[in-house]
RNA sequence: GCCGGAAUAGCUCAGCAGGUAGAGCAGCUGACUUGUAAUCAGAAGGUCGAGGGUUCGAUUCCUUUUUCCGGCACCA
C-alpha cells in the first residue's frame, strides 16, 4: 500500500508503485493531459517517474512556474534534436533555460545563418507534430562516456568527466536523439506549442574567452501562442524605448566615428544633464558633502602608488609629455586622496565628505560599447568619505539611505549586491574580511536585502553595487559604495586623534548614478523620452495660430524664460496641427497655444504632452502648475 | 578582444541577376494666415563608410580596414 499526499492535504492510496502521471490520471483525465512533470518530496521529476514509497506529490502543469521552465528546457532539447537531424556534423554542448527562453550551444564548422534558423524551426515544428515520447535513461559513468564517445560528442564526454563520481548520469531520449541531461522534461514533444528561434551568436565554450567559440542559438518558449505573441510585442515596445534611438530623435546626444565610445552631448542633452546635475547637488551633496574637481591627467607615479598601474593598466589611456609618462584618470579616488593630503586633519574634521563629478576614461573593449550605457569616457557622480573605523557603519547606512531616496524620485526598482575580494587585489585577507563584514553588518542593521557576488569587488576593497532594471529588464550597475582600507595605507594618509597621535582614516567611495551618461540613458528608456517637467530639455513651446499673435506669443516666451522655464517659441507659418505634431513628437511636456482669444484675455491655452487639454489660463497659473 | 550581421541624402529606408542612384520626412524657396498629431507647389540635396583588387565598366563581386547592430567575454 502506497500513500500519496497531495498539496491540498488529501491522501490517495495505491496498491503498488505509481508514476506521477498515474496519480494525475487517478484524479482526472484532463489533469493527466496537462501534467508536464511532478514534484515528489520537494524534488522536481519527470511525469514518468515511478514512486515506490509514500510521498508528497505535486503535479506540475504549465500553470506552474516550474512547468514553464520544463517547457523551455525541453524546447532546448527539441532544438538540439532538429539541429542534429539537419546538421549531423554539429556537436551538442549545453542548452540551459534562461529568462524568457533558452539557448543551445553547438560546435559546428560554420556559423548558422538566419536561413538555417528558419529550417531548424520548421524541423522543430515537424518533430512536435510527430508527438515523440521523451524518455529518461540512466547509465553508469563509464557507459555514458563510452556512449557519447562513440557518437563523437566530445563536449558531452568532457561534461560527464566533470560530474562528481557517484552521481547518477541521466540521459533523455526522444526518437533518435539522446542528450545528457539532469531533466526533468515534458513527456512528449507535443507539449511544446509556442516557441521561436530568436538569434544566433558566438559564445565561448564554458564561458571562457580562451576557449573555442561555439555557435549559440537563442530561442524563446511559452505556454501558448498568445503568450509568445505577447512577449514578441513586448520586445517591440522595448525597442521603441531604446535610448540610442530616442537620443537621436530628440537630439540629446551623438556619437562620432572619430571617438568610438566617447559621447557628445547636444544642446538638448546638456539641458537634461544640467537639470540632473542640479538635482544631484541638491539631493545628494546637500550640506553633507563639499564639492571638488581633480585633474583628468596625472603622473604615472601617482597611479603606481594607488595600484592602478599594476591592476588597471589595460584600461588606462596614457600619454608621454616632457619625457614623463602620464595617465588619464580611470577613477577619481587618487585625486581625492591628494586633496585630503593637502592639509592636516583632526578627528574633529571626520567624517570628511568630498563629492566630485569626475570625468574618467576607461579603454573598454570595442565590442562592449553600447550607446550611453557602456562608453569609454563618463562622468562619475563620485564622492569620497574619509572617516574613522568607528564611523564606517553610520556612514554606510547614510549612503544606502541617500541612494534609496535618490532612486525613489524616479520610481526605480533596484537590487543590492555585495561584491567580495577579487583575484587581482591589494591588501591582506584580514583587512578584506573586516571590510566585507562592515558592509554586511550595516545592511543587516537597517534590514536591507542583498545578494552576495563573490570575487567581484574592486581591487582595493569590497563594494555594494546598486543595480537598476531598465525598460527591457536588463540590470545595470548604477550606484556603488566601496569600502577602502588600502588607498589610505598606500598614500599614508592620517588624521590626528584625540590622543594627539596619528591615525589611519578609512576611505569610502560612493556614487549614486554611477555614470551620469549611463544614468541618463536609463532615464531616457525609463521615461521613453517623456521626461517629467523638471528634467525635460525643453519644458514648454509657445505656439501661435497665425502671424497676428506673434507679438503676444513673443512676450509670453520672454516671460517664461524670465521665470526660468526652458522654453522655445514656434512662429513658423504652419497650421497648429502641424506644430502640435512636431513638438508632441519631441515630447515637450507643455505646449502653450496662442490664438486671438488668448491675446484678448491675456491667457495661454495649455496642452500636455499626453494630449490632454488643460484649457485657457493665465501665465501665472501655468507657472504655478509645476511649483 | 572574439563570433555573426550591417553601412546608400540630415533622418527612415528602396535599389531585381555588376551598366556612375531613388522615395518619404526634414531643410530651402514660394503660395496659403491657419484653433490642437502632417496645407499645397517648386527647386535643391549623395565620391553609395574608407583603402585596395577583379572587370570595358563596381553602390552591387573579392579583399583589407573603420564604425554600428546582436551575442560572448569584460564592466560604471
Amino acid at each position: 500500500m502506497l500513500k500519496i499526499t497531495l498539496p491540498d492535504g488529501s491522501v490517495r492510496e495505491f496498491d503498488s508503485a505509481v508514476t506521477v502521471l498515474d496519480i494525475a490520471k487517478n484524479i482526472s483525465s484532463g489533469l493527466a493531459k496537462a501534467t508536464l512533470a511532478g514534484v515528489v518530496n520537494d524534488k522536481l521529476v519527470d511525469a514518468s517517474t515511478l514512486i515506490t514509497a509514500d510521498a508528497t506529490v505535486r503535479l506540475i502543469t504549465d500553470k506552474d512556474p516550474e512547468g514553464l521552465e520544463v517547457i523551455r528546457h525541453s524546447t532546448a532539447h527539441l532544438l538540439a534534436q532538429a539541429v542534429k537531424q539537419l546538421f549531423p556534423a554539429a556537436q551538442v554542448t549545453i542548452g540551459p533555460v534562461i529568462e524568457n527562453g533558452f539557448y543551445y550551444d553547438f560546435s559546428f564548422e560554420r556559423p548558422f545563418t538566419p536561413e538555417d534558423l528558419i529550417a531548424i524551426e520548421k524541423k522543430m515544428a515537424n518533430l512536435v507534430d510527430q508527438n515523440i515520447k521523451v524518455e529518461r535513461v540512466e547509465m553508469s559513468r563509464e557507459e555514458a562516456i563510452e556512449f557519447f564517445d562513440s557518437l563523437g560528442e566530445k563536449y558531452k564526454v568532457e561534461i560527464i568527466s566533470s560530474i562528481p563520481a557517484g552521481e547518477i548520469i541521466s540521459l533523455y531520449k526522444q526518437g533518435d536523439f539522446i542528450d545528457l541531461c539532469r531533466g526533468p522534461h515534458v513527456p512528449s514533444t507535443s507539449k511544446l506549442k509556442a516557441f521561436k528561434l530568436m538569434k544566433v551568436a558566438g559564445a565561448y565554450w564554458r564561458g571562457n574567452s580562451d576557449n573555442e567559440m561555439l555557435q549559440r542559438i537563442y530561442g524563446t518558449a511559452w505556454r501558448n501562442k498568445d503568450e509568445l505573441k505577447e512577449y514578441l510585442h513586448l520586445l517591440e515596445e522595448a525597442e521603441k524605448r531604446d535610448h540610442r534611438k530616442i537620443g537621436k530623435q530628440m537630439e540629446l546626444f551623438m556619437m562620432s566615428d572619430y571617438g568610438p565610445g566617447f559621447p557628445f552631448f547636444l544642446p538638448k542633452g546638456m539641458q537634461l544633464r544640467n537639470a540632473l546635475e542640479d538635482f544631484w547637488r541638491k539631493k545628494v551633496l546637500r550640506n553633507d558633502y563639499s564639492e571638488i574637481r581633480t585633474p583628468i591627467m596625472l603622473h604615472k607615479e601617482l597611479w603606481e602608488i594607488s595600484g592602478h598601474w599594476f591592476n588597471y593598466r589595460e584600461n588606462m589611456y596614457t600619454s608621454e609629455i616632457d619625457e614623463m609618462e602620464f595617465a588619464i584618470k580611470p577613477m577619481n579616488c587618487p585625486g581625492a586622496v591628494l586633496v585630503y593630503k593637502n592639509g592636516l586633519h583632526s578627528y574633529k574634521d571626520l567624517p570628511l565628505r568630498m563629492g566630485e563629478l569626475g570625468l574618467v576614461h576607461r579603454h573598454e573593449f570595442s565590442g562592449a560599447l553600447h550607446g550611453l550605457f557602456r562608453v569609454r569616457n563618463f562622468t562619475q557622480d563620485d564622492a569620497h568619505i574619509f572617516c574613522t573605523p568607528e564611523q564606517i557603519e553610520s556612514e554606510v547606512i547614510q549612503v544606502i539611505n541617500s541612494i534609496d531616496e535618490f532612486y525613489k524620485t524616479f520610481g526605480f526598482s533596484y537590487e543590492i549586491f555585495l561584491s567580495t575580494k577579487p583575484e587581482k587585489a591589494v591588501g591582506s585577507d584580514e583587512i578584506w574580511q573586516i571590510a566585507e563584514g562592515a558592509l554586511a553588518n550595516a545592511m543587516q542593521k537597517i534590514g536591507v536585502p542583498y545578494t552576495l557576488n563573490e570575487g567581484d569587488g574592486a581591487f582595493y576593497g569590497p563594494k555594494l553595487d546598486f543595480k537598476i532594471k531598465d525598460a527591457i529588464g536588463r540590470m545595470w550597475q548604477c550606484g556603488t559604495l566601496q569600502l577602502d582600507f588600502n588607498l589610505p595605507e598606500r598614500f599614508d594618509i592620517h588624521y590626528i586623534g584625540e590622543d594627539g597621535n596619528k591615525h589611519r582614516p578609512v576611505m569610502l567611495h560612493r556614487a549614486t548614478c554611477g555614470s551620469l551618461e549611463r544614468f541618463i540613458g536609463i532615464l531616457i528608456e525609463h521615461y521613453e523620452g517623456k521626461f517629467p517637467f523638471w528634467l525635460a530639455p525643453v519644458q514648454a513651446v509657445v505656439v501661435n495660430i497665425s502671424e497676428k499673435q506673434a507679438e503676444y506669443a513673443n512676450s509670453v516666451y520672454e516671460q517664461l524664460k524670465l521665470a526660468g522655464v526652458r522654453a522655445e517659441i514656434d512662429l513658423s507659418n504652419e497650421k497648429v496641427g502641424y506644430k502640435i505634431r512636431q513638438h508632441s513628437m519631441q515630447k515637450v511636456p507643455y505646449l502653450l497655444v496662442i490664438g486671438d482669444n488668448e491675446v484678448a484675455n491675456n491667457q495661454v491655452t495649455v496642452r500636455r504632452q499626453d494630449g490632454s487639454d488643460l484649457g485657457a489660463m493665465s501665465l501665472e497659473e501655468f507657472l504655478g502648475l509645476n511649483n
